[in-house]
RNA sequence: GGGCGUAUAGCUCAGCGGUAGAGCACUCGCCUUACAAGCGAGGAGUCACUGGUUCGAACCCAGUUACGCCCACCA
């Protein structure tokens, strides 16, 4: 074995080999008794490559996956991809774009079929990148929304949705992006404070009326004002001339206009503002349409043909020539909306689209977590989804597009309009609707439609309802909130996880979102080729506390690839020393071998504990300190003597080696799938640690006394150490010392002692002798006159001092009749155990400082 | 405008009633036969501010300040 770890020449290798070997394909027959566990993967675009927010969603996800597959679980991380309608129309376009073409040139079908190719070749990268992370997933079950089965589902919830009433076609306002030409639902809209002008506009001598949109006061069909507001009060019920047009408009009264704000006078537009729209609607105003999907001016006249920016400045140009131009136009900050998908200013626009009624599924959705029966991690995230399940608007579903989900209703003669489901025909005449379906309503269905809905299939018998939903918090209300909806509609009321776990934002090293203007992403690839998948996960996941965002930086990389170096070293050393595995453990042990088996349960238990709670930083964490701080760094080199010595006591430690590195390979492998699987099988000499035993804590090994003993140990060491380290000896410098330990637990490791201090045994004779009383210990060192007596004096009283301090706080703490009438017993203990303990020092310091040569 | 959250070591974060912790960074010493991607030792924080509750507050309560996020039909 070389003395690093090379991810890059072993994880190809045994992804390979787990795929080939079928080891991560589920099977519905396999084992009736065993429990399922599923998880149904965040399907990422078609359009779509890894970046960090995948890597941290997907390890995550492989971790918990992977642990139930140790657990005997009969476990399904099912993959698949989103057709992501806009989106990846987006990009089919703009490779046309480049070919002169636009996919009106093409036709439907041709487009059709030329997003086929695309979603072909190069679509799909994202899969082949999930591999290198490591993702366990069933490749044998990969879904994509627009597949023959789940275009079904889709089909057949809408029949479903449409016969009970809930979905409707109406002539509604709705977002609309004047450049992909399409509807958009409210939470494809990003809103963003910008710079606007705040024009006022003097429509009479008494209605002045102020804007940021002038160019929409071509379509005003009514001023409105408060009902309550007297300054207007007698122009309630009158009309008014609009200027540049010589239209004349009501003046209406209505609640919802601020009678506080500017001049209480609201110009109305009901077919390009939601409000206006409103308002229209209580006084049935007309809507009159200016602008066309373009975003230009369609109203006849000077402005005819302008688009909507060049219009505003005209018309605010025409205004102030006719003098309407009220004071100075003024700087406003305000919230415009953005289309998600390319940033472009929304215009919202009458139009006629398809919605869902959302208030009887939003219901459903808030009461199942309301209800307890999906659980929402963290907690503290629940608030956010009923906000929004409870004030839910109805949803825009329609989308002006070419990639998609057709809307399945027909109109035939006379008007009359029909949706056929699955398999039925239709009548000869009728014409389907253009539109396509928002790519959420697929994505809405995937945990069951990748099962087999609408069929009933073993799949959907064994696999749904899926186990956990694990997502960022970003798309709860894209999505999470919508699987609960048509889940919970389709599936007869069973919801469709039972657990819907929320990870954070990846983020640079100071917290800063990633974004490619900061120049501070990073490539998961990068990483993954420079230290390693493993290294990139256990990054992640270590930066993964609950709910919180995750920051990584290069540095923590390098410790991440560090410590999987570690692992190999470890295990390195292990062979080379003939660890093993094979038979029972010793029935005679060490002190050191308890004590490690000891705590190994422990952490054992506790990283169990930690992934079943979803955090993960925890774990890591544990792992992390338990197999370098305690196995490397204290019972690897305590090993070195007994493994040196030679036969039983040699052989129990190559088998407590075996063991603990065994256990934790095991525990790791969720987490760092691969290094563990390459040393696992070398240590052990089996197939594949993929479907190895979740380790369990084995509460009989717990030994409290050999915690204590190694404890001491360690302290003594550490004091020597430091002594050493204060006194400038060379680490390598051979030192003669007397260990006295008679009746003391420690007597047993002197050899160990030694070794680790590098201590010669006594000499003949001591030139300058430094006495360390420690743990009630003597540890007399020679060090060949080399002592800074003045150097040593100040440290030990410098520790001297700060164990009065000690005992002052302590012992008026314990004189405190308060303290000790009110608190818990076990807290005056330790109290009285921190006094004893500053005591000792004191008496140990002293002692020290006495023995201290003259300087 | 509404809601939620966060302020702890240089940086990123744990801790959430009983005398402050980790990783990285930093200082010093080491090429010690598993590992220099390493080993050993060490320095570093009036836990944002002001009050309150308590025998005891980083932790609970109230207020202040500063950030962050989400929602919203702010003309």
């Amino acid at each position: 074995m070389p003395t690093q770890y090379a991810p890059a020449e072993v994880e190809g290798k045994l992804y390979e080999r787990w795929t080939s070997a079928g080891l991560f394909e589920a099977d519905p027959e396999r084992d009736p008794d065993a429990p399922a566990y599923t998880i149904v993967i965040p399907p990422p675009n078609v359009t779509g490559s890894l970046h960090m927010g995948h890597a941290l969603d997907h390890s995550i996800q492989d971790t918990l996956v992977r642990r139930r597959r140790m657990q005997g679980y009969e476990a399904l991380w099912l993959p698949g991809m989103d057709h992501a309608g806009i989106a990846t129309q987006n990009v089919v376009e703009r490779e046309l774009k480049k070919e002169g073409l636009t996919r009106h040139d093409l036709g439907r079908e041709a487009f059709q079929e030329r997003v086929w190719q695309w979603k072909g070749e190069s679509g799909g990268r994202i899969l082949g990148q999930m591999k290198r992370l490591g993702d366990s997933v069933d490749w044998s079950r990969e879904r994509f929304t627009m597949d023959e089965g789940l275009s079904r589902a889709v089909l057949t919830i809408f029949k479903r949705l449409y016969d009970d009433g809930l979905i409707y076609r109406a002539e509604r306002i709705i977002n609309w992006c004047p450049r992909c030409l399409t509807a958009l639902s409210d939470i494809e809209v990003e809103h963003a404070d910008r710079e606007g002008e705040l024009v006022s506009i003097r429509y009479t001598d008494d209605v002045v009326v102020a804007t940021t949109r002038a160019e929409t006061m071509l379509g005003d069909t009514a001023v409105a004002v408060h009902p309550s507001d007297e300054r207007y009060a007698h122009l309630v019920g009158t009309e008014i001339e609009l200027p540049l047009t010589g239209r004349r408009i009501p003046v209406v009264a209505d609640e919802h206009v601020d009678p506080e704000f500017g001049t209480g006078a609201v110009k109305v537009t009901p077919a390009h503002d939601p409000n206006d729209f409103e308002i229209g609607q209580r006084h049935g105003l007309p809507s009159l349409t200016v602008l066309d999907e373009h975003a230009k001016v369609t109203a006849e006249g000077p402005f005819q043909g302008m688009d909507r920016y060049e219009a505003r400045a005209a018309v605010v140009e025409a205004l102030r020539e006719q003098g309407r131009i009220v004071k100075e136009i003024r700087p406003y900050e305000h919230s415009v909306g953005h289309c998600q998908r390319c940033q472009t200013v929304v215009e919202p626009r009458v139009s006629l689209q398809w919605f869902v009624k959302v208030a009887p599924l939003a219901k459903a959705a808030g009461d199942a977590v309301r209800e307890g029966r999906v659980q929402i991690q963290p907690p503290e995230l629940s608030s956010r989804y009923f906000a929004w399940v409870d004030n839910m608007h109805d949803w825009c579903i329609s989308r002006q597009l070419w990639w998609g989900h057709r809307i399945p209703v027909w109109y035939g003669p006379g008007g009359e309009q029909r949706c056929f489901g699955p398999g039925e025909e239709v009548p000869e005449g009728w014409t389907q609707d253009t539109d396509v379906l928002d790519t959420w309503f697929s994505s809405a269905l995937w945990p069951f439609s990748t099962l087999g809905w609408p069929d009933d299939t073993p799949d959907l018998r064994r696999f749904y309802p899926t186990s956990v939903l694990v997502t960022g918090y970003d798309i709860l209300f894209f999505w999470v909130a919508r699987m609960m909806m048509f889940g919970l509609y389709a599936m007869d009321g069973v919801e469709p996880f039972k657990v819907i776990a929320l990870h954070g934002m990846v983020r640079d090293q100071h917290g800063k979102k990633m974004s490619k203007s900061f120049g501070n992403v990073v490539d998961p690839l990068d990483w993954i080729e420079r230290y390693g998948a493993d290294a990139t996960r256990f990054t992640l996941l270590r930066g993964a506390n609950p709910g919180g965002d995750v920051p990584v930086a290069e540095e923590w990389a390098q410790g991440s690839r560090n410590f999987c170096n570690k692992l190999w070293n470890a295990t390195r050393f292990a062979l080379m020393n003939g660890a093993h595995v094979k038979g029972e453990l010793p029935a005679e042990l060490s002190t050191t071998d308890s004590w490690i088996l000891s705590r190994l349960q422990t952490v054992a238990a506790e990283v169990d504990a930690h992934i079943e709670g979803f955090d993960f930083a925890k774990a890591c964490e544990a792992l992390y300190h338990f197999a370098w701080d305690e196995f490397c760094d204290w019972y690897l080199e305590l090993s070195k003597v007994p493994l040196a010595e030679g036969g039983a006591t040699a052989e129990a430690t190559r088998r407590v080696l075996g063991e603990v590195l065994d256990t934790v390979l095991r525990l790791l492998h969720p987490m760092t799938p691969f290094v563990t699987e390459e040393l696992w099988t070398a240590l052990t000499g089996r197939e594949t640690i993929v479907r190895a035993s979740w380790p369990a804590a084995d509460t009989a090994r717990a030994d409290a006394a050999a915690e204590a003993v190694v404890a001491s140990l360690q302290r003594l060491v550490t004091e020597v150490r430091r002594f050493r380290s204060d006194q400038g000896l060379k680490s390598g410098q051979r030192v003669t010392a007397a260990l006295e330990l008679d009746g003391s637990p420690l007597a047993a490791y002197e050899e160990q002692i030694r070794s680790l201090l590098k201590l010669t045994a006594p000499g003949e004779s001591f030139t300058a002798t430094a006495s360390l009383p420690v743990e009630g210990v003597v540890v007399r060192l020679d060090t060949a006159g080399a002592i800074d007596v003045a150097a040593e004096r100040a440290r030990l009283e410098k520790d001297l001092a700060a164990a009065r301090k000690e005992v002052a706080q302590t012992s008026g703490k314990l004189a405190n009749a308060d303290f000790v009438a009110k608190a818990p017993e076990a807290v005056i203990n330790k109290n009285r155990a921190r006094l004893e303990a500053a005591q000792a020092d004191i008496t140990r310091l002293e002692a020290q400082l006495a023995a201290l040569p003259a300087g």
